[in-house]
DNA sequence: ATGAAAGCGCTAACAT
DNA sequence: ATGTTAGCGCTTTCAT
């Protein structure tokens, strides 16, 4: 439809004076489309995660997106509500991090067809059954955990424990530990693994568990940067030289694991860069129809001061 | 209108088999209620604010509101754009940290008569010209950082430096330091002062900046932990001694202060309290007309390591 | 107790 | 080039 520059101008004078502002509730109900993207993360005071929030919401804006969230502690029942929250809401698209456990009685029917992308976790093979297309975006956790414990040995530890969060099967972190051992020959101990969750606690907990068994350990990887900060403060208190006497590697590059003392050594995770892709990812779905996929983020060692 | 039980239950049935959702899109159209706030901060990745976000959103769930959130970087621009996709959007309420400077310039129109509580920053007099009753919540940050200046007077330090951000005149951290000095008749320095941001990196340049000039200084007062981080970095690499040569304050008590070499001495502020304080506010007040006021948290020294 | 219809603000199709 | 209208899915009012 043609219109005058003259009319054009017209309007967008009324428009600015009368400071008029479209309603985009009305017209996504008309178009349904939202302009919105959901976002479903376990909590997003985790700095790995506050990070990819902020990726998704860059980008969203940047497409005119605007971006709601919602944290579940890793709460099924939560996320469960959440979804269909977002199906009510018409989001145009969802980007989340689903519950670590219990994915096997995944219900994702309550998403429709509304296009998603996982984020961080995957999807064990069970829940994909019956599911459309959709995008994951992804680091191999199980090889990045299974190359911090190869360095680990690499630097000459023996006795390397564990502490990471119980994980489904596939790039669970644990099951990267446990691949290491079994390459190296080295036969698996029980008492230097502490699985509970991604918490500064755990890292505390867990580590003074595992010394107290085991005063040999010369080693620990951690699941991810928060615990590793738990850990190297219980090996401050006891006195215990980092790395002289324990090595420690995390995981996840948060801005603080550089602040630390001695500076964490750890193996990064693209955050930000994630977070974008997924976005970026969604978008392109939904305005051209462009296919979803799985992308997978290469890890790197960053080496500081702990190993 | 009455339903009678067997109805009732009839429909429920063929609600929870054909898996209808309701859209509530339609729904807000109709109502002009959408149950959704939206959370205007400068940066989802800062640990202060991420903590305000979880007492937000927690708080929304509760009562069915769900929140969309826009990071402006301190952009008046992005801000001002985001008030008026919130509008557009017909979100039920407005919580907002507003940009640090140039809040003369505020024009707070397209906000229209959505309710709104501003969080940790305050209006200045200027923008609050022809504006209709809002909230807030926030810590007196000047009385805070006066505070944390007097308990490093009462330590014993005489020549302390300050580094913070830039911010408008209310409740500024820097009038705090200011006054702490004026009350104690020291001499102001300009030399022992960095104003930047809110980050690491104003922490670490501001501490070498003032190194490079005064190599007397016995105090720093950050105007966040971020900026402290920074400090105790330069600190450490210079191998001065803490709190012994230099003592080093924060400001906010997030997570990791508490993990830092020393462990960093700070001023609390109820992050995630006050972001549930907000919420609250802001809810009742749509539910229930509630009146909005402006709600003051009070500030705690947290005693650690390097006072 | 149940059904019908109007209208929230918008867009797209159609008529002028 | 401009004006009119139907309908997105819901709630509410009014009829039956």
């Amino acid at each position: 439809m043609h219109i005058s520059e003259a009319t054009r101008c017209r309007v967008r004078n009324i428009i600015n004076e009368s400071g008029y502002i479209s309603n985009s509730i009305a017209r996504g109900l008309k178009l349904r489309k939202t302009y919105t993207l959901g976002f479903i993360l376990p909590d997003i005071t985790n700095p790995y995660f506050s990070e990819i929030a902020r990726g998704i919401e860059d980008t969203a804006r940047h497409h005119q997106y605007s971006v709601i969230f919602c944290n579940t502690d890793d709460t099924l029942n939560i996320e469960q509500r959440t979804l269909e929250l977002f199906k009510s809401k018409m989001v145009d698209g969802i980007i989340f991090s689903h519950v670590l456990s219990g994915a096997e009685k995944y219900d994702l029917s309550s998403v429709g067809d509304t296009p998603f992308v996982i984020i961080d976790r995957c999807m064990n093979q069970e829940a994909k059954r019956n599911l459309g297309a959709y995008g994951e975006v992804y680091v191999n956790t199980a090889e990045a955990i299974y190359d911090a414990t190869m360095r680990l040995f690499q630097s000459g530890c023996r006795n390397i424990a564990c502490i990471t969060a119980v994980e489904g099967e596939k790039y669970s972190r644990y099951n990267g530990y446990r691949k290491a051992l079994t390459d190296k020959n080295i036969v698996y101990a029980e008492e230097l693994v502490y699985l509970n969750e991604f918490s500064v606690k755990t890292g505390v907990d867990g580590m003074k568990a595992i010394l107290n068994v085991r005063t040999d350990v010369d080693g620990v990887v951690c699941g991810n940067d928060l615990i590793a900060i738990g850990v190297l403060d219980v090996l401050r208190e006891r006195q215990i030289a980092i790395p002289e006497q324990i090595r420690v590697i995390g995981m996840d590059n948060i801005l603080f694991s550089n602040f630390t003392v001695p500076r964490l050594s750890t193996i990064a995770q693209p955050a930000y860069e994630m977070g974008k892709a997924a976005a970026d990812m969604l978008i392109n779905h939904i305005e051209y129809h462009m296919p979803l996929y799985a992308k997978t983020f290469a890890h790197s060692y960053v080496a500081r001061e702990t190993v």
